[in-house]
RNA sequence: GCCGGGAUGGCGGAACUGGUAGACGCGCCAGACUCAAAAUCUGGUAUGGGUGACCAUGUGGGGGUUCGAUUCCCCCUCCCGGUACCA
């Protein structure tokens, strides 16, 4: 054996003589409770501080417990168990925690639904769930659990909220939200559908509400530049985060109102297309619309019909764009023409200023406007000097150099921006100015389930934060519910209090916080769980930055950019170092279904699951047609999508666990795709995965069977032997890359099968034999543990390592000595065509390996009416004959 | 609508830096074992042609760069995620 393994401990290839036998049969549910009992009653994952070592905070985004796990949470935990187990292999110090996000909507639905209180139905949640996942093996530090709707956790987030308030980062103004009159209650998004309300059916409303917000624009900057410094996060994410706070440079244009004092103020990227303006357009909550409004009937009645619907982005920008004339003309700050205003739907007062300067012959919404509603076309931009007007119909987006443009005709997009840009500032009516997307955050919710925002409003009305010593506000529990109106409001045990001097009678504020400000810091609060007397202490300054942050795509801007938030201002009220949270993301792909549904006459969908479903097949062996068992009556096949309640495709993770165990459930989950890919779920690959580990567990009883391995010297190896044992350390090399650099731990599980397929080919029981299977068996067992945890472990023992368990064993290294190669394989192409290959010296020169691909006898043949025009050989993989 | 991602055998996927397309697994087919079935084991399995050695075609569609493209560039189609109150 060479000197490679440097750690105490593991020595595969040298067995002891005290390996045992093991049960024929593989029992995954006796293994895994013993193995689990051990880790319990041990604390084998409980971490503290140590300075001396190297920490690995390795964190999966905590669930919402909404019942029981899915497929998701089974993914998404297994990635983090199997990084973090790899971590603590190589030797450090890992921190992996669990907890809950347990605030939030669903429990107040299921309240309405089964007359239970949100406190009640979440904590029994959390009890069942927390149970699936110790079933499951994961290495949690359970001390650390920490659940967010825990007075202990949110008291903390109402404190920072004063220090805010103070600050003036956060603040009070108007925003727009959905309103279900009805029901008289705010609505999310997701409540909204079809323009009406879930529950009432009434079409939504925009209501115009005093919402808190945080100041998350002040942070623009930082959130924008430190997303270069992010080197370990995915380039998908960090370009929709570019794209979310989206910074522009433009200038911001006043135009004169004819006749009114107030200019109208709008904001532009293209000050090169000034001259081409030809009408104005402003949202219909802006007060020029209002104004409007109040003296037309037409115009009221359209802005009345623009706060139908929903408030979504999604759904206001896919509308059917219209507009209305308000009577108004403003005057064009360089020409002095009258330019007509009108009010649009598709202008949002909460972008930029509520109004835009049109330039339809250079923006495409703008032209399909003015092409609807007989406004000028006017161009001021055509592709290159000498090129006359371009007749469109379409508007030309690009830039280029201007015409029609007064003193600025002739000049590029770019210096005439500049020059408009200069002459609008001496003249007063403009200035250069960067905008970004990115809205302040709003952070109120008008829920029950939430942490109470610690304010109080005195008898003027006016917000004051409640006194530091007089926090937490409690959240009253076992409240009645009944979706109508917020309860909070209406319990006067609450809302009736004083302000921080004791005396002055106050109403408390009755909204909550919106669940991602939990969310936004309990990667920091996991490293000090039980602190009392601080938000956090110093034990934070140990773990962070997280090493590994582990979660679904689905979160890649609204919670990570959150998160990265509100990590800055807990740095800069001092309870952490360092800008960023995360150094590493890996965003996990969906598990996703096949659907199944009926439609009822209002077209309303109904999910039934797939397995109540049975499917036929076409000969090719794809779905055609679906029947639901219980009625026998036809259902429709729907498309494969992420697995979820709402489509009723989820795959119950706890059967299978009863029925194959946890190591062949994250087996399955690791085997069958990439992280970051999309998974579709399949019950025969699960069969798979459990037939492969039960194929090793019979292959590790023979061998311990047969006795203990004579011991004999590392290197008599010779024929199959040797080559098992080159591609042995070959898997280590490609184990240990895949897993630790790469992420791809379906490669590693491939490789790991084929390195079992190779040593189950070998036969006899030659002293040689016997040791590369008994070196085969524990390197297995190592680049298997983080993946297969349960099973390792007992094999691990039974192999002869009684005096160390698994877990506390090290990662094998590949030995480069075993992996030697004397010959190599190489292809031989004429023209990119395979037509040999060819074995050749590993250390064959390139006039040798050109000699031995012409003398090929397929290649030969193809060479013999042409002419060579060059060799081209590539290193180690092929030789390519180039002929004409 | 906008932003981001994806598409490879019957299916999930592999091919990491432009270099053998289809590793590994599932399914299917054949064989062994069995009275039989299940389980297990062995072999085969992209498509078309050929007894065969081999040959042609093939990575959503269309074009391009290159000795060579699943990989890079341009255009398009479809699917998925997000779109600020689902988490």
């Amino acid at each position: 054996m060479s000197s490679d393994h440097s750690h105490s401990g593991a020595h595969p290839g040298q067995p002891h003589a005290s390996g045992h036998p093991i049960a024929e049969r593989y029992d995954p549910q006796q293994i895994e409770q013993a193995v689990q009992r051990r880790w319990s009653n041990q604390r084998v994952f409980e971490v503290t501080e140590d300075p001396a070592r190297e920490k690995f905070y390795c964190l999966s985004m905590f669930p919402y417990p909404s019942g029981r796990l899915h497929m998701g949470h089974v993914r998404n935990y297994t990635i983090g168990d199997v990084i973090s187990r790899y971590q603590r292999m190589l030797g450090k110090n890992v921190l992996q925690p669990m907890g809950w996000d347990a605030f939030g909507l669903p429990a107040e639905n299921a309240a309405i639904d089964n007359k239970v209180a949100p406190s009640a139905w979440t904590r029994s949640n959390i009890a069942y769930m927390r149970e699936q996942l110790k079933r499951l093996g994961f290495g949690y530090d359970w001390s650390r659990e920490l659940a967010t709707c825990d007075v202990d956790y949110y008291r903390w987030e109402q404190w920072l909220f004063t220090r805010l308030l103070d600050q003036g980062l956060v603040y009070r103004k108007l925003a727009t939200v959905n309103w279900d009159p009805i029901d008289q209650t705010v609505l999310a998004n997701e409540q909204v559908i079809d323009g009406r309300g879930w529950r009432s059916g009434a079409p939504v409303e925009r209501r115009d509400i005093p919402q808190w917000f945080a100041r998350i624009t002040q942070y623009a900057e930082e959130l924008l530049a430190d997303l270069d410094t992010l080197d370990g996060w995915p380039e998908a994410v960090k370009t929709m985060q570019r794209n979310w706070i989206g910074r522009s440079e433009g200038v911001q244009i006043r135009f004169d109102v004819i006749g009114q004092e107030r200019p109208l103020e709008i904001f532009t990227t293209r000050p090169d297309t000034l001259f081409g303006v030809t009408y104005l357009a402003v949202a219909a909550e802006h007060p020029l619309a209002l104004e409007a409004a109040a003296r037309d009937a037409a115009i009221a009645r359209f802005c009345d019909e623009c706060r139908h619907g929903s408030v979504a982005e999604a759904f206001v920008e896919t509308l059917e764009k219209r507009g209305c004339p308000l009577g108004l003309a403003a005057r064009h700050p360089l020409t002095g023409a009258a330019v007509p205003i009108w009010v649009a739907n598709f202008v949002l007062l909460s972008y930029g200023t509520g109004a835009v300067m049109a330039v339809p012959a250079h923006d495409q919404r703008d032209y399909e406007f003015a092409r609807a509603h007989d406004l000028p076309i006017r161009q001021v931009i055509v592709p290159a000097a000498d090129a006359t007007t371009v007749p469109a119909d379409a508007a030309f987006v690009e830039p280029g150099v201007l015409i029609e443009s007064g003193e600025f005709s002739g000049l590029d997009s770019a210096a005439a921006g500049k020059a408009i840009a200069a002459k609008l500032a001496a003249l007063g009516s403009g200035e250069i100015r960067v905008q970004y997307r990115l809205r302040d955050w709003l952070i109120s919710r008008q829920r029950y389930w939430g942490c109470p925002i610690p304010v109080l409003y005195g008898q003027d009305g006016e917000p004051q934060a409640e006194a530091a010593s007089r926090l937490p506000v409690v959240l009253p529990e076992n409240v009645p519910i009944d979706g109508e109106g917020s309860p909070l409001a209406r319990l006067s045990s609450f809302t009736t209090a004083t302000l921080p001097d004791g005396r002055t009678p106050a109403r408390r504020e009755t909204d909550t916080f919106d669940t991602f400000v939990e969310s936004s810091w309990y990667a920091q609060r996991y490293c000090c769980p039980d602190s009392g007397s601080a938000m956090l202490d110093e034990r934070v300054n140990y773990w962070f930055p997280v090493d590994q942050y582990i979660g679904g795509i689905e979160h890649a801007v609204l919670h990570l950019l959150y998160a990265r938030f509100f990590h800055k201002l807990l740095r800069d009220v001092g309870l952490v170092r360092g800008g960023e949270p995360f150094r590493n993301l890996l965003t996990q792909g969906m598990v996703c279904a096949e659907t199944y549904f009926r439609k009822d006459s209002s077209g309303k969908r109904t999910f039934y699951a797939p397995g109540a479903v049975r499917k036929d097949y076409d000969a090719k062996g794809r779905v055609i047609a679906a029947t639901l068992l219980a009625d026998g009556q036809p259902v429709e096949v729907g498309p494969i999508e992420k697995m979820s309640k709402s489509k009723n495709n989820g795959v119950d993770p706890q059967a299978l666990i009863e029925r194959y165990g946890a190591d062949t459930v994250r087996l399955y989950m690791m085997a069958a795709a990439p992280p970051e890919q999309r998974l579709e779920w399949s019950d025969a690959g699960v069969e798979g995965s459990f037939r492969f580990l039960k194929r090793l567990w019979r292959f590790a009883h023979e061998h311990l069977a047969a006795g203990p391995v004579p011991a004999g010297a590392g290197h008599a190896f010779d024929g199959a032997a040797a080559a098992v044992r080159r591609q042995l350390h070959e898997t280590i090399a490609k184990v240990s890359d895949d897993i630790g650099r790469r992420h791809k731990f379906n490669t590693a599980i491939a490789a790991l099968m084929e390195l079992f397929n190779a040593a189950s080919a070998l036969e006899g029981d030659a002293p040689a034999i016997r040791r590369v299977r008994h070196e085969v068996l524990e390197t297995m067992c190592l680049l298997l543990a983080p993946i297969v945890p349960h099973m390792t472990e007992v094999l691990w023992t039974a192999l002869g390592h009684d005096d160390q368990p698994l877990t506390e064993a090290h990662w094998p290294e590949a030995d480069p000595a075993a992996m030697q190669r004397d010959t190599i394989e190489l292809v031989v192409q004429v023209n990119g065509r395979k037509r040999a290959s060819i074995t050749v010296p590993a250390d064959a020169d390139e006039p040798a390996i050109e000699a031995a691909a012409l003398t090929d006898d397929n290649v030969r043949r193809h060479l013999a009416a042409v002419t060579v025009r060059k060799v081209v050989i590539v290193p180690r993989r092929l030789v390519n004959i180039v002929v004409a």
